[in-house]
DNA sequence: CTGAAAGCGCTTACAG
DNA sequence: CTGAAAGCGCTTACAG
């Protein structure tokens, strides 16, 4: 493992040029004559040389690496499968660049202030991944200041001076509104997400104005924070009205399929007494019984496309907004015309 | 943000010492007068210096970050919340440590090996956990080769220089097949894991051995990839035969609901008709209906564990295995005595 | 087009 | 107990 140790300098001497000559050609600069850059380039390889990642931090204050910072109770965490897709597509972009990423997973929204903090004061990461966002974030600013670059997942509410990549969901949730209403649903009730999560309180107005826009009246909603347990409670108090919904939009997957579990122990058949649809599509939608209707969202994509703009960006100092295809309604069997009276 | 930029010449410089000096305070290094040495963190502290992490790596030639490679096919990470549990863990270790981690997720076992390559040629980390062990793990020689600290979650097959962590699975297993042999079932299935993974041979080993202790025919067994999908093909296949078992034990949860939902689908009533238990109690094992029997794992203890042993290894150049209170059975609703014929 | 030198910000033998 | 110097391995003005 000898050729571990080899160094700019061993290249150099080789070559017969000067350390800064060799930097010159292994970055592409101009000022390095077409043959010199070639012989250069061939003694590297021949020796072996790969430049050390560290001694560039140092002399470019960069890090070669992006970081990732959630900031979500454990039991959501698990529960909802959307990081692990995520960072899956992160990752296919990240392992052809040569750049790692720096996770961090954090207990609540101020020891995450403190993680962007001290990943900049250390110098940890070169760019972020501005995920769940909320309202009026304050890690907008935070970043702003600090001079990190970032991409946020989705549009935040505010000024900001990152490029959004966007999954629109609101065109998924009026669309199972839309569903439940042409099958003749007209109590239809909403398990709304974290109001402090501009996606739940988007989903949530996707769902009112989709009742107003199908002639219903508003439909009844709970707030949870997207963890199964609220989805449970939630069902639990919807179904135990005397005048109960016939259908449920759930903001979430892990929430619906916890809606179905209340159900049948109710004695509730799903979709002949109650119709539930969720969203995401994540796995199970397929595997429980009925199978989830549910909204599909395409969080791997987002991962590589998050990543894209964030490499763009870091690179060229811009980047454009994207707009990944809206996410769309995936009929399955959890849905039905309500039972007649 | 002028702060930002001191550093230990500013320090030296103000304090009337040698930046070698300011070093060797802030490192608690012998050779240092007491008096000096308060003095030079005062001014330090007065100016708001932070040593560079760069720059320490560059001398010391460590990173003062760990890392963790992921395997898993995408269905399977997305599917199973252990990896979001486990990281949550790691993470309250390392956050009050100033190390990071690097998380890499690929698609397969080749892949795996050379993301280790590139992080120790990179010097992107100090020490590395190794989860989802093999047989004959091929990720053990070649990071003893690469002379990378590490940890294996459980403990290997082979021979091993790392210290283990282990949180034992097989009373659990074990449990689970006397308490169901205690009901009164004689035909026990299981749902095993890949039989790639330890401990997927492991959990069906341990069915294995617990089918023979209880008096019990050995019971039929399918092989799976641990997903959900998987878990739903088997199920179906074991349900589907003329003579069927009256309960069936799962390698892991996701699989288990997965089964809930096709014995839902074939009308068959659990647990009247079929008495099903899971592994690993994820949170969605209290809210499917009925709620699953399982064996619970503790992923964020292990996490925990896992990261203060890394860190005990990388400081005092060896550590000693830890054994973790093991999985024991969580009895909830999925079982029942078999029903009368 | 090329080279020699200084710099990134620490740590670590080596002298005294 | 303390200081001056070299070193970690690159990059980047600055001269020629």
């Amino acid at each position: 493992m000898s050729a571990d140790k080899v160094t700019i300098a061993d290249v150099a001497r080789t070559a017969g040029v000067s350390k800064g000559l060799v930097s010159f050609a292994l970055n592409n600069r101009p000022g390095v004559g077409a043959e010199t850059r070639v012989r250069i380039l061939q003694v590297a390889q021949d020796l072996g040389w790969k430049p050390s990642l560290r001694a560039r931090s140092l002399s470019t204050q960069r890090s070669f690496a992006l970081g990732l910072v959630i900031a979500r109770n454990p039991e959501v965490l698990a529960s909802d499968p959307f990081f692990p897709s995520f960072i899956a597509g992160v990752e296919s972009i990240l392992s052809t660049e040569r750049r790692a990423l720096v996770l961090s997973v954090v207990p609540d929204e101020e020891t995450e202030l403190q993680t962007y903090r001290s990943l900049v004061a250390d110098g940890r990461v070169d760019g972020v991944f501005l995920s769940d966002l909320r309202h009026n974030d304050a890690r907008i600013p935070l970043l702003t200041e600090l001079g990190l670059p970032a991409v946020t997942l989705g549009r935040p509410d505010g000024d900001s001076p990152y490029p959004a990549v966007t999954v629109d969901d609101t065109p998924g949730v009026t669309a199972s509104v839309r569903y439940l209403a042409e099958l003749g649903h007209r109590r239809i009730a909403h398990v709304a997400g974290s109001p402090n999560l501009l996606h739940g309180t988007r989903r949530r107005e996707a769902f009112a104005a989709a009742m107003a826009a199908a002639g219903l009246p508003e439909g009844q909603t709970v707030e949870t924070d997207f963890s199964v347990g609220a989805g449970s409670d939630a069902t639990r108090r919807l179904l135990g009205q005397a005048i109960r919904p016939t259908a449920i939009v759930y903001a979430n997957d892990p929430m619906a399929i916890a809606g179905l579990g209340v159900a049948h122990e109710l004695g509730i058949r799903i979709p002949e007494d109650l119709s539930i649809t969720g969203f995401d599509d994540i796995d199970f939608c397929r595997y429980v019984f009925p199978p989830l209707t549910t909204v599909s969202a395409a969080p791997a994509v987002w991962g590589r496309a998050a990543a894209t703009t964030l490499l763009h960006l870091m690179e060229h100092g811009r980047a454009d907004d994207v707009d990944l295809p809206a996410a769309r309604l995936i009929i399955r069997g959890s849905a039905a015309p309500p039972a007649r009276h």
